[in-house]
DNA sequence: CAGTGGTCTAGACCACGTC
DNA sequence: ACGTGGTCTAGACCACTGC
């Protein structure tokens, strides 16, 4: 009952076995105790501790299936959203020294799609190069709806985080977002700025993200160097938030 | 209580209502009716509610907050694991026409990396092309480990759906996978099977799967020609299994 | 057959949004 | 203040694994 500073018991205990598995304590390979004795341990209902699991369960480190124990299955442990959004938290989360830099934005009318994403008829383009370790390896091309433009024309050039610095600024939340993944050639820009030659691989992500309220805040397409990042998904048998999309990738900005 | 032919009642709740959000009833941006509504109309607890609209947040059609309704987020379902792990599963799901072709296979001393992840001292490896409404689209190099491989070299050289023919023959099952996802230039292999410019960038998923019990079965590199798929992942704020990875990604087979 | 995870219930309290 | 989703409990039955 007692929350103890908010954080939820069931965050807790799987804290704790996140900790025990990266310790080795429970090897990969090897079987968690079972919910019964989990509950035990921790003086807590069964049904807290299969939320704990669960969790587990969502980043990848054990596996489970009705009748048998649940297994570790490994020791890396996948990440929030945050990370896949946000460019710079992930960068800070993983060690990394990074920066950004914008390269020109401007304000315009939305295209057919844009209007139709966004629910606005104007908005604010935004191209962003960043870089990792002192390297440049990204090239951001952002379009926000008009209804955040102004607080993102109000962000210095080199901002390192855009979406804390909108946190910040007017509360914005980054709550949903859907994304492509694909390759692509590098075309004239992309060369020039990440110092590679033109035609040559990159690895894109287009997202589209929303409020908590399903708002339409921003539609992006990033591009990687090749080499630079790669995108890294555990799944299982049961059930996971990736798929495939076929054919008829044409380019529409 | 009566679960009516195995299925779950969450599960059937949920179908219901996904049904009732693809139809309409609960348009896009709109609120999901309370839990305790819910509970209500189908007669099961709110406990079971609640998984029945969980099996909806992770397949990214409803987004949730504490003390606000649910809101629909969108129509299109992200899709199962076997829709990542296996192509012929994914085309097939997709309606889109496809084959397979084995274009080398030979069995070969396990490298440092792969004796590590496989488990062995002998792999046998796999060079297949795979087709997407009669167009090569996909270049597989697969390494399986020793106690697949002879029923692997059992398998025609077309065979449509490696994963289903394993089931077939030996009940393997695929049950977990770690994926990479990034972009390479064509080498000369991959250009001439696909039929595009050496250099030309493909999209790249690098897999290792396991069995339920965490035996490891293959690691395959799987190349795709740009613009013939992409990768697509819906997310929250709360959790998913997507994460970045950085750099030095010098190849090593 | 015993043990384990999967499902389901009924009820409670709390944190947060909304009005 | 009220309604909503988030957390937690205690107990029950079932399906499956493994001996």
């Amino acid at each position: 009952m007692d929350r103890g500073g908010m954080v939820a018991r069931y965050e807790r205990i799987a804290d704790e076995l996140r900790r025990e598995i990266l310790s080795g304590v429970h090897p990969v390979g090897s079987q968690l105790p079972s919910e019964a004795e989990l509950a035990e341990r921790y003086g807590a209902a069964r049904g807290t501790v299969r939320q704990a699991v669960a969790v587990l369960a969502a980043e990848g480190l054990v596996g489970s299936r009705q009748g048998a124990r649940r297994i570790v299955l490994g020791r890396v442990r996948s990440q929030s959203f945050a990370e896949l959004h946000s460019f710079a938290q992930w960068a800070r989360a993983n060690g990394h020294r990074f920066g950004g830099q914008v390269i020109e934005q401007c304000r315009r009318p939305a295209s057919g799609a844009e209007s139709v994403k966004l629910g606005c008829e104007e908005v604010l383009e935004v191209l962003r190069l960043r870089s990792l370790e002192g390297e440049p390896v990204l090239v951001e091309r952002t379009v926000y709806a008009e209804w955040v433009a102004a607080a993102v024309e109000k962000l210095p050039a080199d901002c390192e985080s855009v979406t804390e610095a909108l946190y910040a600024s007017i509360g914005l939340v980054f709550a949903y977002g859907e994304h492509l993944i694909d390759a692509v050639a590098a075309g004239a820009v992309d060369a020039r700025l990440l110092g590679v030659r033109r035609g040559s691989p990159l690895l894109r992500q287009r997202r589209t993200t929303t409020t908590h309220e399903g708002r339409p805040v921003e539609t992006s397409d990033d591009r990687y160097r090749a080499g630079s990042v790669a995108f890294s998904i555990r799944n299982s048998i049961g059930a996971n938030p990736l798929a495939r999309q076929a054919g008829d990738l044409r380019f529409e900005r």
